[in-house]
DNA sequence: CCAAAAGTGTTCTCCATACACCCATGC
DNA sequence: GCATGGGTGTATGGAGAACACTTTTGG
């Protein structure tokens, strides 16, 4: 017998951690349990790999299960395996973590779906299994991240003002930035492109709409360029 | 029967890569594997996850059977799971990324224990599995960890001078830093003790010895110091 | 006394920060 | 015409980068 079965082997799940920047505040999406353990409780979206299938696209299964939500920014946070976190005995959880702009109409199918709701990092309600831990650690991943990559415009419509720009960094950063600084600095990193078109039906000045380039994000990285807010 | 139950379950592994800085380069230990697959190639030190077992636990443990190598930096990685990664079938392996100090004599100890050999990560052997993607993953992380995170110290001995500690530097970056401003900056950050000691037995000046203040780091990370190289 | 590395200051440039007012638009 | 956010420039301080010579020690 190949080697592979010699040994016993733990369960392999993933856990996504979705974030969501709505009404002025970060947001989390967790999903009610059904069933035991745990049931009733709010956790988050998951489940078991299947056994011919990649990670990643497990996460993205498992997430447009569980809530609707597909085609979004997905990355690999950290593996959860301590040998009492599943009551059920052992069970292993890559965790994963994913940005979602909620102006694209996907987040009602998603909260209508099942279960779902989306809640306030500052106030989440108790968690089944490790899942605050892994929230926890998602959220430090978030918050250090997104000051030397561009993960913010993942959280934003394709295009987006100047100050909607701003507001997602002060919220996530959790701090005020100076208008004029901030302007400048992202500006002067090329990164931008003004679409020609400015935002409308506000009671005040319109602002113009950017986009951010992708394309040229990875030119200058490639040139050593690096990122930061 | 527990949900656990239900669902076909991959084999899980530990995979470590030890980088060290021996003869002004930058170094990994590998094993020579013993038995197929891919017996006689070079590999990163690893194995099966016990049934009870944390995985930073057996992620130690591997390393001590295989290398001798103990209490070691040891961080995780990231988990490669690939349903064609192991030609024995479905295997999801978590990869962690360790720092030795090769003063300490270990070691010897560890290149004899087995088939263990250090290639310098600019010369490497054709390596089994995906363990090439996984060693250049861990490069990656180490070379732009070690500019915001005080890891260099894990690679000297406990005492150590400043143009040792510039050196590990410029070997991991791969770049020439400037002594005077390296100096400055390193020595206006408050994390060195100037042990009173000096270098002993070399054919010019003897160099003052420091060591890193570890308590000290933590304290000022505490305060939201950032570390910066 | 010679070879080899240790140790040390100053200047300049650039970037981060702090700060306040006029402009365009919808109602 | 007024309320609301959009958009803009300048002065200052601090940090990074460039740069060369004297000192100490062992052999």
């Amino acid at each position: 017998m190949s080697p592979t079965y010699e040994h016993p082997r733990p369960a392999l799940t993933v856990d996504c951690v979705v974030f969501a920047v709505e009404r002025e505040r970060l947001e989390v999406l967790l999903i009610r349990r059904a069933r035991e353990p745990f049931a009733a409780s709010w956790a988050l979206p998951g489940g078991f790999v299947d056994m011919e299938e990649n990670l990643e696209t497990a996460a993205r299964r498992e997430l447009e299960e569980e809530t609707g939500l597909s085609d979004l920014f997905l990355e690999q946070l950290y593996t959860f395996g301590r040998p009492d976190r599943d009551p059920r005995g052992r069970v292993v959880s890559v965790a994963y973590y994913a940005l979602v702009n909620l102006a694209g109409g996907q987040v009602h199918a998603a909260s209508d779906a099942s279960a779902a709701a989306w809640f306030p990092v500052d106030a989440l309600p108790a968690l089944a299994f490790d899942h605050a831990e892994i929230l926890a650690t998602a959220l430090e991943r978030l918050r250090g991240k997104v000051r030397y990559a561009p993960l913010g415009f993942e959280l934003l419509p394709r295009r987006f003002t100047l100050t909607e720009l701003q507001r997602l960094y002060e919220i996530i950063l959790g701090r005020a930035l100076d208008k004029r600084n901030f302007r400048r600095k992202i500006q002067g990193m090329g990164l931008l492109v003004d679409t020609g078109d400015a935002q409308r039906g506000k009671a005040h000045r319109a602002a113009r709409l950017y986009r951010f380039d992708r394309r040229r994000y990875r030119q200058l990285e490639r040139e050593g360029f690096s990122f930061w807010v």
